[in-house]
DNA sequence: CCGTATAGCTATACAATATAGCTATTCATC
DNA sequence: GATGAATAGCTATATTGTATAGCTATACGG
């Protein structure tokens, strides 16, 4: 048996496990021809109506250049509408197709979501979930 | 402020701190013009002398056909040595020059490894790496 | 009014990963 | 020992996410 390592960088484990678990969610949205980018921005963009693209980019971290082609897809796709809020912004909301596909991608979310969580046993789920959550927003910068 | 209907699912915490670490090692790296997966790497075949690239890539998860030129890179720069152990598989070992270079990579992700556990708090340290461990490791399937 | 910041966009590049398909070698089994 | 299956390594290509540079037009603070 050849030696890990690796095994004991928690960095490394992160980035494994998040590849893990991004790889399964990119196949359950791929049979709504959605991207794990597009699915969030989706998300976004339900929970908050007439957000602009750049609001949106800055909640997801995504930067502006790669946001405008994102959501050109999304339009073109006629998921969502952009109307003009003022002379540069434009203000997205999902339309009716983009609302079912939204449920839809919630749906997907919420079950891996739940996988995961079951796969942590129950004594260390609050200190880890905690931790985790505290990684991510410390990571806002 | 707009509503993140992402702040509670741990999945997607996962995914942000997982780039943002991954962001910080590639710059890292960077000064060694190394890319994260070539250190992952050099810091298996320096721990395991005369591996095959494909039990590095079995190790790591990265696919045959992509092991193939970042090992060829590799070999380009001198870091690395091939040697035939038979007719189809080859040895891989650091050349001095791979051996420097592994060096200063390890203490550029000891670095960040350290930043990271200096960010979780002490009481639920223990908790949050068992878990992750444990799911790195479930995950190799 | 004017300088600066911002919104949105194009073009381009790169890293990691994925699939398909190929050759040649090894190995198990008949 | 021959043969079929599995394996090692490789090429070509595509996709996804992300990064940089640079552009136009609009908004806003002094």
């Amino acid at each position: 048996m050849i030696h890990d390592p690796l095994e004991d960088l928690p960095g490394y484990a992160l980035r494994r496990v998040s590849a893990a678990v991004m790889a399964k969610l990119a196949e359950g949205l791929s049979r709504l021809d959605l991207r794990p980018a597009e699915s969030t921005v989706l998300l976004v963009i339900g929970a908050n109506p007439g957000v602009t693209q750049s609001e949106v980019g800055r909640l997801l971290g995504i930067a502006s250049a790669n946001m405008a082609p994102l959501v050109a897809r999304l339009a073109d796709r006629g998921l969502i509408v952009r109307e003009a809020v003022d002379g540069r912004s434009q203000g997205l909301t999902l339309s009716d197709g983009g609302r079912r596909i939204t449920v839809k991608t919630r749906s997907v979310v919420d079950e891996l979501e739940s996988d995961l969580l079951a796969r942590i046993p129950a004594v260390e789920r609050a200190a880890f979930l905690k931790v985790l959550f505290a990684l991510a927003r410390d990571q806002d910068d």
